[in-house]
Parts: structure tokens; sequence; C-alpha cells
DNA sequence: AACGCGGGGCG
DNA sequence: CGCCCAGCGTT
């Protein structure tokens, strides 16, 4: 690929933007150009597959259908209908900038770069991909996928994980870019990525920019792209109480408003260490923080759970509760096991529920 | 420029 | 078990 060569340049793209309008996936989001659609999937779609993503976006949609239906929603069904999706702020953050076009731009999605991009969750690659797919506007949207493809059609060895690299592949995207058709060729990029020029083993025999590939002229495209390895999640050793009132009810805790599944609901848990018994941490605990007097019975069950960035190793007591158990905390309620379904869990307290209320949900 | 932030699927 | 996925906000 010779970026300085317009004859090639024109040529790239028409290779590219051929292949996708005869190879696309048919996918929910790409029904219509309902720019209040395109913003919610992008949202879906960051670090997240596009088969997980699917069925959360039909059941969005389904719900919040439009702009004004999500800006005037309560957040906890919004994170209700996000739950098991991850990155939760991405909801959040959705939900509040929605609210800000419902109110500053009268519910319309802006079509400007500077307006777009000052909106909650609205970073460099998602302004380019509303704007390109929407608005039929030419900017870069360069997610991981795109990074691959441009760094092995250039055969480039920059770390893709930083910051400098992202920014010289959209000067590249820039250039490369079709004027024409932009909606077309950005996601023409990214199924490219998807489809054929994957992670492993890419299907360089049948990808349709095979002749303005370097990487592949040269045989490297496996080695490439360059990617910094991550550092390894470190380990958190939790205790976690199932408490049941004498209504049968079960005691559930809203995380906080910031943070890791912030304002998430959970059963009373703490990170525990390795100088004082397990019994004793979680009677302490719920005696402070819930006001609660304890008796800790058997270990009931024990959740792994991995995240990015860290490791949860989680035990879960049964609790017999000796005081009466009236009010713990503002950010707590007693529930049955029917009302428990209202509330947003992590997937982690997930299999604690589904677990300890076998058989009643 | 680093780090925090979920969850699942695949080799 | 490590890696990757249509990244962004905070510090």
């Amino acid at each position: 690929m010779q970026l300085d060569n317009m004859a090639s340049v024109k040529e790239f793209r028409n290779d590219l933007i051929s292949w996708f309008k005869g190879n696309q996936r048919d996918l929910p989001w790409r029904q219509d150009k309902d720019p209040y659609k395109i913003w919610v999937s992008e949202i879906m779609l960051q670090q997240t597959r596009v088969e997980t993503v699917i069925p959360y976006f039909n059941g969005f949609i389904k719900k919040f259908p439009t702009v004004d239906a999500l800006a005037l929603a309560d957040e906890g069904d919004v994170l209700k209908a996000w739950e098991g999706l991850g990155y939760y702020s991405r909801a959040r953050n959705l939900q509040a900038a929605v609210r800000e076009v419902h109110t500053s731009y009268g519910g319309v999605v802006p079509n400007s770069k500077a307006e777009i991009s000052k909106l909650k969750g609205v970073g460099p690659y998602t302004s380019g991909a509303i704007l390109s797919i929407a608005f039929d506007i030419p900017e870069p949207a360069v997610d991981g996928n795109v990074m691959r493809v441009i760094s092995r059609i250039i055969a480039s060895y920059d770390d893709i994980s930083k910051q400098k690299t992202r920014k010289n592949i959209e000067e590249i995207i820039k250039i490369l870019i079709s004027k024409d058709d932009p909606s077309a060729f950005n996601q023409g990029l990214m199924e490219l990525g998807a489809l054929i020029c994957t992670p492993t083993t890419p299907s360089c025999a049948i990808c349709p920019v095979q002749k303005h590939c370097k990487a592949y002229e040269e045989n490297v495209q496996t080695q490439l792209p360059i990617k910094a390895k991550k550092t390894k999640p470190k380990e958190k050793k939790m205790a976690c109480a199932f408490i049941k009132n004498k209504d049968g009810q079960v005691l559930i805790h809203q995380r906080l408003s910031v943070g890791l599944l912030a304002n998430l609901w959970e059963f009373p848990n703490l990170e525990i260490n390795d100088e004082k018994p397990i019994e004793k941490q979680l009677t302490d605990f719920l005696l402070t923080e819930f006001s609660l007097h304890t008796i800790i019975g058997e270990q009931i069950f024990h959740v792994d759970h991995v995240f990015s960035h860290l490791k949860w190793d989680i035990k879960i007591f049964e609790v017999e509760l000796l005081s009466s158990g009236e009010k713990q905390n503002e950010r707590s309620v007693w529930v049955s096991s029917s009302e428990i379904k209202a509330y947003p869990f992590p997937v982690s307290h997930q299999k604690i529920m589904n677990h300890c209320l076998k058989g009643e949900i």
C-alpha cells in the first residue's frame, strides 16, 4: 500500500468497500441509520464481541427505543438491561449523555465532531463511528480491528497499546477513507478485521486487500500487530454473607456509585485478610456496616471470578440472625426471592444467587 | 502515559 | 490458562 499514490489508494478503497457490500453480516444495528441505535450499538461493542452484544442490543432497543425513552428511564432499569454485559459505567455514561442530548439538543443526536465528542462515554473511536455510519461524515473510527488491519497493511511494528500509535493510524485513515462512502469504508475495515484479518490465524488466501498488504508480502502477518502484555489480575479473598430474616427475605446491598460495578447490587461481602478468622471478620463487618448481630454458620458455596484487572476468591457463608434485622443502612434492603429479580447484579453475585436460591427463583 | 473497568470464548 | 474483543474516563 502506497499512501502517496492516489491510484493505489483508490484501488484499496474499492477492493475493501466492494468486499464489504458483498460479505457484511446481517446485524440488528445495520437495519437502519438511526443515530441513536448506532450510538447504543457502538457503546455496547466497546471491548465486547458482536455475538455477545446482539441479544443485549435487541432487548435494550425494545425497552428504550428512542433518546427520549432512555433519557426518562430509571437508572436501575437501564443497569438491569445491561446486566451481564460488563463495563457498567458504559450504561451509566450512555444514559447521562442521552439525557444531555434530550435536554440540550432537543433529542437530536448532534452531528459535529466537537459536539458529539463532549458526550460522556463518546471517545475518539465512538465519535468517528457514529459520524461516519449514521451521518456519512468521513471521520476515522480506529478500534482494535482497524489497528490490527492497518498494522499489517503497512507492516508496522509500533505497539498498538500506545496512544501515539492510534493517532498515527487515524492520520493514515484520513488519507485512505472514502469520502463517498465513509460508512462502508470504516465498517469494511472492522468487518475485515473480524472475519478475515483475525488476530492469530488471518485468512490471507481469501483477503480482498491481499495485494495491498505489506505484512502478507513479507510473510510476517502472524507476528503483527505488536501489543504490550497486560499485567496479571491481582487476587482478592472475599467473604460473603447469605442472610435470611424470619420472613424468608434475603439481605442485599447496593455498591457505591463510583468505581468497580458502581450502583450494582450484591450480597454483603468484604475483603478478608489472613490474620484473623474469617468468621470473626465477617461478624465484625456485619455489626459495623449493617448493625446486625449474627452467628456465622457453614460455608455453603465458593465463587472464583476473574475480571480484567483482578480476581475474586469468594467464600459464601450461611449467616444466622440474632438481632431483629429491622433497618440496616441506606444502601441495603431485605428482598423476597421474587423481588430480587428486579435488581441488577454482577455475574459473580448472580452465581451466588442461583446457588443459594436454587428452586426458589 | 498508565491504570481501572466485566465478561465470555477460544486455542 | 493467557489472549482478545467495534474503548473510555481518571489520574
